[in-house]
DNA sequence: TTCCAGCTATGTTATCGTAA
DNA sequence: TTACGATAACATAGCTGGAA
């Protein structure tokens, strides 16, 4: 039977468009200009006989219509794309880079990855560690992690995961000459740093302490070995109790104070506002929300 | 089978309107 | 002022069909 195909050009144009919610980067990706693009997008219109955006002022979205026809336009030329890969004997997996932070990666990610990697052999993923806010226009990243209050503009967060950093030190701190009871004995201890990180500043003054630059202890680039050295007694970090779980139930860590009130930090998955993800990105997010429990 | 004129699809530049 | 999409006019490459 004869298929009743719309132009498979503006397929394509219409694809680049929904996913950059914007023409002009359409055009970028397609190597043509933001005209063509909307050349094409308004004859598959005319095809369909309805509109598939809504133009707003210097703002696109899709209708109903192509929000329906989005999602199969772009697994059918993903699709396309990866047969046309297999034959030409050169496999083009798609490239997914995840930035995290150097504790989320290390400490939660690593564990789970294989899963991921089971689950979607087909997506070459990337992950690369920051604490530093992505911008995702700039850096070769499609999805972020980062931990916060989730209020960053130009970006979609979702909330995976409560991270409210609390000190955590050896039990050992609690004893000796200079135990460790309240908030004030920390100036008789060592505060290790985490690199890039300014939440000892924050929590020293919510504690009501003053962050005096005498207290300020050795910056650690590695989270790993910043909790080593925690463990060993050699100070105090900063850390979430969720990151830090398995330390704490084997008591080689400990939280020696409550927690103090304010804002409840945690950790988002951040994406672009202005981009809907694509299909490695939309995987990915699956697996995260799944294994955090944030998707139930 | 080849050549060629006309048609069509697809793209460009220039310009305009709109709103942040 | 700038960014972005729409429109008009035009250019070009490829397709189609008829003639040799």
């Amino acid at each position: 039977m004869r298929r009743r195909l719309p132009p498979l050009n503006a397929l394509r144009a219409f694809e680049a468009g929904a996913g950059h919610l914007n023409f002009t980067r359409a055009a970028e990706e397609l190597s043509v200009t933001p005209t063509a693009i909307s050349h094409q997008v308004r004859q598959l219109e005319e095809w369909f006989g309805l509109p598939l955006f809504k133009r707003g002022s210097r703002r696109l979205s899709l209708t109903e219509a192509g929000a329906q026809l989005y999602p199969v336009v772009a697994e059918a030329l993903d699709r396309i794309a990866e047969s046309a890969c297999r034959i030409r004997g050169q496999p083009d997996r798609p490239t997914l880079t995840v930035s995290v932070t150097p504790t989320f990666g290390s400490r939660w990610l690593a564990a789970r990855l294989g899963k991921f990697w089971i689950e979607h052999p087909e997506i070459d993923l990337r992950v690369h560690h920051s604490v530093h806010l992505v911008d995702f226009k700039r850096d070769d990243v499609d999805l972020a992690v980062r931990w916060g209050l989730g209020a960053w503009p130009g970006t979609v967060s979702e909330r995976l995961m409560d991270a409210v950093a609390m000190p955590l030190c050896s039990p050992a701190l609690l004893t000796g000459p200079h135990p460790l009871r309240e908030p004030v004995d920390l100036e008789h201890h060592v505060l290790l740093h985490e690199k890039d990180r300014q939440e000892w500043t924050e929590w020293l003054i919510a504690a009501g302490l003053d962050d005096a630059p005498g207290r300020r202890g050795p910056v650690i680039d590695d989270p790993n070995s910043l909790v080593r050295a925690a463990i060993a007694g050699h100070g105090v970090f900063l850390g979430s109790v969720t990151m830090m779980n398995a330390e704490l139930d084997s008591g080689a860590l400990v939280a020696p104070f409550a927690r103090a009130g304010g804002p409840e930090p945690a950790y988002f998955l951040v994406r672009p506002d202005d981009a809907s993800p694509g299909r490695a990105a939309h995987a990915f997010r699956e697996f995260i929300l799944a294994e955090t429990g944030a998707g139930e």
